[in-house]
DNA sequence: TATGAATGAGTGTTCATTCAT
DNA sequence: AATGAATGAACACTCATTCAT
C-alpha cells in the first residue's frame, strides 16, 4: 500500500525530474542542441531509462510543450473568465501576462518547442486549425475580447480581429524569443516588461476607433 | 599579370557560386535541412573545395546572413535618403521593403540564418550593439523617419523612438519567419503581404498623435 | 504438503503459459521480432518473472523448440509403431504428418526456432549426433520403415536409407519454411498440402525399385 | 590518366573488399548477426567509410544477394545453352552447379541474404513473380528441361514441371543450409556432394515415366 | 515469489571536418 | 587549386539482462 504509492509518487516525480531536465538544457542551448543523451545524462539516467518515461523523443518534447501551455493558460483563466468590458478584459489578459512574465519560460517552451517539432508554428497566425488546442484556446479568447471591444465602439469597426489577435500574439512572442536569449536572472527583465507594456499600448492605439479618448484605452490603469 | 587577376576574379565568383548554392538550398529546404555535402553537391565541387573557400560551416552561413542584410540595405537606401517628410519617408521605406518582400529571400536569410547561427538572433532589439553593422544601420534609419514624424506633430511626441523602431522590426521579423515555413512559391503570400500592410498601417496608428486625422496616416496612399 | 504441491503445479502452470505465450508471439511475428518483454507483456507478467523461470532468452526459446519435436512425436507414433509392411507404414506416416500439418505450428517452431538459436538446425542430417534426441527418433523411425521397404522389395535394394530419410525430412522442412511465411489463416494451405503430397509421391516413385509397379507406391491409397 | 584510373580502381577493390569482409561475416555469423559495424571493424575501415560505398545495409546486403546469384547464373550458363536434350541439359546443369559447389558461398548468399532481406525467400516456390530476376532465370531454365524431359517421352507426362521445379530447387537449396553450417574447409563436403548427387537422382527417377529404363535417366553418365 | 526500474552495449545512419594526393 | 576518400562523434532508438525491494 503505502510502498505502491511511494512507488507511484518516485515514478511521477521522475518522469517530472526528467521534463525538467530536457526543459533546462531547451532554454539553455536551444532546441535543436539537445539530444536525449544530454537529457539523459543531465537526469543522471542512462538513455534507456529516459525511454522507459518517454517513447521517443517527439513525445518528450511534445509534452512539455502541452504542459506549458497548459500552465500558462491555467494562470491566464481567472483573468479571463470574467464578466468584464472587452478592453477590461484584455487589460486583465495582459496583468496575467505580466505576471507570469519573471519567468518566461513557459511561453518559450511552448512556442518554441512546438516550432521544432511541427517547424510550422510560426504560422501559427495563417493555420486555420492547430494541433495543440491550448494555443487555439488562447487565440480565441484574445480574439473574443477584440470582437468585443469592437461591439463597445473601442476598437476600430473595420478591424479584422483575427488579424489583430495575431499580430499582438506574434508582438508577445517576439519579446519571448528575446527575453529566451537573455539570462534569466538577468537586470534587463524590468526593461523588456517596460517595453512589452508600450508596445502593447501602442497596438491597442492603432486598433481603436479613429478619434477615441485614449484615456479609455490605457491598458495600465486599474 | 593578367593570368593572377583573371585568377583572383575566377575566385571571388566561386565564392558567390557556393553562396548561391547554399542560399537556395536554405530557402528550399529550411535552414537546419541543409548540408556542406548538399552544398558542395548542388555547387558541383567538392567538399574540400568549399572548405577552401570557407573554414566552417558557420562561417559561410554569417556571410550569407551579413550579405542579405547588406543587399536588403542596398534595395531600401534609396527610398530613406530623400529629404522627405517622415511619414513620407515611413512609407517609401514601406514601399521599400514591399517591393522587395514579393520574394522575401533576402530578410529570411538575413534573420532565420542568423538566427540559426546564435539562436539568438531576436534580441537583436535589445542589445546595444548588434553584430552586423547593417541591422543597425537599417535600425538606425527608421528610427531617424520616426523621430522626423515626432518632429512634424504627426507621432506621439511622448513615443519612444527606439522602441517603436525595435516594435515595427520585430513584427517584420515575425512575418518573415512565417514566409520562411510557407514553401516560397505559395499562393499565400498575397495573403501574408496584405496582413503585413493592415500590420504595419495599425502600428502607425498606434505612433500616432492623440486625436490627428488617420487620413494623414495613410501608407498605401501616395 | 498441499501448498507445497499447489505451488509446484502453479509453477509449472506460469512455465507453461510463457511458453505459450512465446510460441503464438513467434507464429505471429517470427522468430526475429519476438523480443522478452513482448512475451512478458503478452503473459502478463514482468520481465523479470519470466526470467525467473528461464534464466535466458536462448533457453526459453530452446524449451519451446523441444517441447515441439516432442509433440509432433506424440503425434506420429500411433501411425509408426503398428506392425504394417513399410510402405503402408511410411502411407501412415504421411497420414499423421498430413493431419498435423493443417496447423504447422509445432513443425515452424521445431525447425525455426533451433535455426534460429543454432542458425544451424538443417545441419541435422550431416550431424552424427543431434542435440535434440527427438529429432533422432523421427528420423530413426521413417529410417526403419524406408528399410521395410527395401526388404519388401519395394524400394531399390542400393538406397541407402538413411540418406533417403534425410532427403524426405530436408523436403518436409523445406514446406515447413515456405509455410512459416505465409499467414497461418491463409487460403494457400490447400495448394501447399497438395504440393507436398505429390513431392512425397515423386520421392517414393524416386526410392522405387526398377519396374515395380506404381499403383503399389500410392501414398494416398488406403 | 594513370592516377584517376588507379583510383577508380582503388575505390572498385575497396568496395569489393567491403563485399566480401561482408560476405566472410555473414558466412561465418549469419546473416542476422552481422553488423555494420561489425564489417566495417573487418575491413579495418570506419563504418562511415563503409556508407560511403554503400548507402545502406540493405543496399550493399542486396548487392551481396544480386552478385551471388549472378556469378552462380554466369557459372551455370554455358552448360545450358546447347541445343541438347532435356535429360542430358539437365546433366549438364547438375554439373555446372557441381563444380561451383565446392565453394558453396555463392549459393549460400544468394539465397539466405535474400531470405534476410525478403524474409520471405524460401516461398520462391509459391509466388509467381521474385524480385530478383537471376533466381526467376534459374528456375525457368530448369523448368524448360523438364518440361523437355516430358515431351521426349522420358519424364511422366503428368508431372507438373514448375513443382518439380520447386522441389528440385527446394533440395538443392536445403543442401546449401547444410553447408552452410559446415566449416567451409570441412571434409565433409564430399559426402554432402556424393548425397546431394544420390538425391537428385531419386528425384530424377520419380520425375520419371513408369517403365523407363533407369540407364537412360542417369545424371552421373557421359 | 514477483516486479518495477534501470542500464550497457548495440543498431543503422548522418555530417562537419580533415588530409593525402 | 582541387578533390576523393576517410573518419570521429553524434544521433534516435532497442533489447537482453540485472537488481533492489
Amino acid at each position: 500500500m503505502g510502498i505502491s504509492e511511494r512507488r507511484e509518487r518516485e515514478k511521477v516525480e521522475r518522469r517530472k525530474a526528467i521534463l525538467k531536465c530536457a526543459r533546462e538544457l531547451i532554454l539553455l542551448n536551444g532546441v535543436h542542441r539537445v539530444s536525449m543523451e544530454d537529457i539523459a545524462r543531465k537526469a543522471e539516467l542512462s538513455k534507456a531509462t529516459v525511454y522507459l518515461y518517454f517513447s521517443s523523443k517527439e513525445i518528450l518534447f511534445n509534452e512539455i510543450c502541452e504542459e506549458s501551455a497548459r500552465s500558462f493558460l491555467e494562470h491566464c483563466k481567472p483573468f479571463l473568465e470574467t464578466g468584464l468590458t472587452g478592453m477590461a478584459a484584455l487589460r486583465c489578459f495582459w496583468r496575467g501576462y505580466m505576471e507570469l512574465f519573471g519567468n518566461f519560460d513557459e511561453m518559450i517552451l511552448t512556442f518554441k518547442v512546438r516550432n521544432y517539432l511541427d517547424s510550422n508554428l510560426m504560422f501559427l497566425m495563417l493555420q486555420e486549425q492547430n494541433k495543440s488546442h491550448y494555443v487555439d484556446f488562447i487565440l480565441e479568447t484574445i480574439k473574443t475580447n477584440i470582437d468585443e471591444c469592437k461591439v463597445e465602439g473601442v476598437f476600430d469597426p473595420d478591424l479584422d480581429s483575427a488579424m489583430a489577435t495575431r499580430l499582438l500574439l506574434s508582438m508577445f512572442f517576439s519579446f519571448i524569443e528575446k527575453a529566451a536569449c537573455v539570462p534569466m536572472d538577468s537586470e534587463k527583465i524590468p526593461a523588456i516588461i517596460k517595453e512589452m507594456t508600450s508596445s502593447f499600448q501602442i497596438l491597442v492605439h492603432g486598433f481603436a476607433k479613429e478619434g477615441i479618448d485614449r484615456s479609455s484605452l490605457s491598458i495600465s490603469g486599474a
